[in-house]
DNA sequence: GTTTTCCTTTCATCAACTGTAAGTGTTTTT
DNA sequence: AAAAACACTTACAGTTGATGAAAGGAAAAC
C-alpha cells in the first residue's frame, strides 16, 4: 500500500485530507508538530508528501528544497489561491505538483494518483543542479552520461549534496565515508576529495567543491563567485 | 535543441506535423520509408518519437514495444478517434502519451512539451517488465533496490532484454561481451549467465533466463510456463 | 545407456579502489 | 618577510572484486 504523508497545519483541513487519502486506500501519516518536519518524513519515508506551504513557524519552501536534497519522494504542495504567485516558486523548488485550496477532491486524488504514477518504478534519485546521483550504487547521471561513482567518491558527494550550498564539516564527511568520528587520517579524506573532484571535472559538471578553511567542504552555488 | 521524429505515412499530415513542430522549435525528422522503423529510429536518437498506429504494411503496435525494448525515448501515439480501443493497448505497450487525431495544434504541443519535460534530465534507462537498466554502467533498478551489475553480466542481460522474448543466439551473446565471433570459449560465456542467474535470483525478479537447446537464450515471458 | 548439451564450482589472474606517505601550494598569522 | 597552518597532489602498495580456464556434475536427446 501507497504511503502518503500530509504537512498540514489546519486541524481541520489535515483530518479531511487523511479521510479522502485513506479512503481512497493510501496509508496516511499526519505531520503534526512543526520542528524538523523533514527529519521526520525522512523517517516514514513516505511514497507522496503532500505540502501545505503556510505552516506555523517554518518556510513551506525550505522544507520542500530540503526534501528536495535529502530523499526523493515526490512533493505535492498545497497552496492557498490567493498566492499563486507561490506556484512558479515551489515548481523552481523542484516540486512535482502544486493545487490550489480549496479543490475538488477528485482533483486532489487524480493529482496524487498522477504523480506517484509518474514515479512509479522510478529508481531513488537524488536530485542535484543539472545531474541525479543513486544513493545506494552511487551512479551519477548527467546529460545523457552515466558513471559509477566509487565509493568513497559517492558518500562524499552524497553529504555535500544534502547540505545544499552550506558547508559539511570534515568531521561529518569521515564519518560519512568510514562511520566514526575519530580520525583516520585527515589526509585520506583529502585525496578522495581530489578524486571526487576530477571525476566531476571529467564530466563537466558546474557544480564544484570549495573548501572553507578550518571547517569542511561545501557546493559551489550555481552562479556562485569561485 | 530537442529532435523530434515524426513517424507518420500520410503525406499531408506529416508535413503538417512536421511544419508546427518546426516552428515551435524543434528540429523534425520524417521517416518515409517504412522498412525497419526502429532501426531509422534508433539511428537518429531522437528526445521524443511521434508515432501513428496506422501504418502500411507494419504494425504501430510492434513498433512502439520494440522502441520500448531497445531504446529509452520517450514515445507519443497518435491515432484516430474511431480507434479510441487501441489507447489502452498502446499504454500498455509503454506509449508514453496518446493522442487523437484529429486534434488542436496547442493541444499537440502541450502534450509534446509536457512528455519531454517529463523525460528531462532523466537517465537513459532501459525499461524491463518490472525493472530498468542503464546501459552504460549496467545499474540494475528493482523496486526500491538498485544493483550494480558486472559488465559481463549487464552485457548479457542487455542483449536479452533487447530481443523480448525470443531468444538471443550464443553468438550474439560472444559479440555483444566480447566483441568478436570467434569463441573465445563457449564455457566463459556459461559462466557469466550462472552468475547473471544468481544476482538475478537474489533480487528477486520474476523473469527468468531459459536455455534454447542449440540455439541461446531468451527471457521468460511474465507468466511463462517453466 | 550413451552422447550431446548445458550447468556449476573452484582457482589463479587481473583491474580497480583505497589509504599511506611524502612532498608541493597556498593562505593566514606574526 | 618568515613561519605556521592548512590545503592539495602524486606515487605506491595492499586489498577487494570481477573474470576466464579447467574440471566435473546434471539434464536432455536419441
Amino acid at each position: 500500500m501507497k504511503r502518503i504523508a500530509v504537512v498540514e497545519d489546519e486541524l481541520f483541513m489535515r483530518e479531511e485530507l487523511s479521510d479522502l487519502l485513506r479512503k481512497a486506500g493510501y496509508e496516511v501519516r499526519e505531520i503534526t508538530e512543526f520542528l524538523d518536519v523533514t527529519g521526520q518524513l525522512l523517517l516514514c519515508s513516505p511514497d507522496l508528501i503532500l505540502l501545505d506551504l503556510n505552516l506555523p513557524g517554518v518556510s513551506g519552501f525550505q522544507i520542500c528544497r530540503e526534501l528536495k536534497q535529502k530523499s526523493s519522494a515526490p512533493v505535492l504542495v498545497l497552496t492557498s489561491r490567493d498566492q499563486m504567485r507561490d506556484e512558479l516558486h515551489a515548481l523552481k523548488l523542484g516540486a512535482d505538483e502544486y493545487l490550489t485550496k480549496p479543490c475538488r477532491k477528485e482533483r486532489l486524488l487524480a493529482r496524487v494518483a498522477n504523480v506517484m504514477k509518474r514515479y512509479e518504478g522510478r529508481p531513488n534519485l537524488l536530485e542535484g543542479p543539472g545531474f541525479l546521483l543513486d544513493r545506494q550504487t552511487y551512479t551519477l547521471y548527467m546529460d545523457n552520461q552515466s558513471v559509477i561513482l566509487p565509493k568513497n567518491q559517492g558518500r562524499i558527494l552524497e553529504v555535500l549534496m544534502s547540505h545544499g550550498d552550506e558547508a559539511a564539516t570534515k568531521e561529518e564527511l569521515c564519518v560519512a565515508i568510514w562511520g566514526t568520528t575519530e580520525f583516520i587520517d585527515e589526509n585520506a579524506l583529502q585525496v578522495n576529495l581530489t578524486r571526487l573532484k576530477k571525476t566531476m571535472a571529467g564530466l563537466g559538471m558546474r557544480r564544484q567543491i570549495v573548501p572553507i578553511r578550518g571547517v569542511g567542504y561545501r557546493l559551489t552555488e550555481e552562479g556562485g563567485a569561485l
